[in-house]
DNA sequence: TTGACATTACTAATTAATTAGTATATTCTC
DNA sequence: GAGAATATACTAATTAATTAGTAATGTCAA
């Protein structure tokens, strides 16, 4: 048996999700010159096209109807996707321990008085909401 | 181009890594017996010695010196790995913000009560070192 | 030492991912 | 409408990952 197929997007599916869900539904040709921003070396059309073919067969973009056939929209949110991603790292690495993961993330780079600020503020939050689980 | 060479292990590498972090420095049997403990579908010894042979080249692991030369450990720390991991995410998903994959991580599956107070030590600990980015 | 058994190496087959060239279809301009 | 330009589809080539069979090597007992 070969490699299992990937549920979920790879390095540059998910450089395309970003844009998608940044500025919304694209055709092909705009999705090209997003990702072609500022790079050194240019993506052909035809390259990125392949790539938005498999994402289709996927079921990571949808095409639109009739007239926007041409016109490409994520299917899950931005916050889906994040949330996905997050439980496969914890399961893979972490045991699925989501305190691990945090405190990994915390513990490596350190961020910024504000965001430890925040963070703080969403435990309290949690706390409230007696979420426990 | 075809597709490029992914430095961090995939996840039958991680699997295989867990082991070896949990158990220490094993040859291909005990690995393989490790891998196929409590699994429905038993993975063939050679199947493991290729991904092992991979993990070698790619400088995941390493074999031992002279009569250790069928042993393997692996080179980096699981600290180092988990680090790396959550660095990787942290940039093609999160736009390298440790802020916004640490809050989708708490608000997605809340942790229980003591995970949360953990949390809070920690961040607590960090503004004493006056940690900032 | 030689045969049995276990271990390791080599080879192969299959599919996913990434890249891009060529061909076809569509659209716009004159 | 014909021709040019652009957009989309089809095809192909290359490498990584996963699986496993077969060959070669090593080990140990009789």
């Amino acid at each position: 048996m070969p490699r299992p197929k990937q549920e979920t997007p790879t390095d540059r599916e998910m450089e395309i999700l970003q844009v998608l869900w940044e500025k919304g539904s694209l055709s092909t040709r705009d999705i090209v010159e997003a990702l072609n921003q500022g790079r050194r070396k240019k993506l052909a059309y035809t390259s990125v096209h392949t790539i938005l073919s498999i994402m289709i067969k996927k079921g990571l973009i949808t095409k639109g109807k009739d007239s926007e056939s041409h016109i490409l929209s994520p299917v899950h949110t931005k916050d889906d996707m994040e949330a996905k991603l997050i439980q496969r790292l914890k399961r893979n690495v972490f045991g699925g321990s989501t305190m691990r993961l945090v405190s990994r993330a915390l513990s490596t780079h350190a961020a910024s008085d504000e965001d430890l600020a925040k963070i703080k503020q969403l435990l309290e939050s949690l706390e409230e909401n007696d979420e426990v689980k």
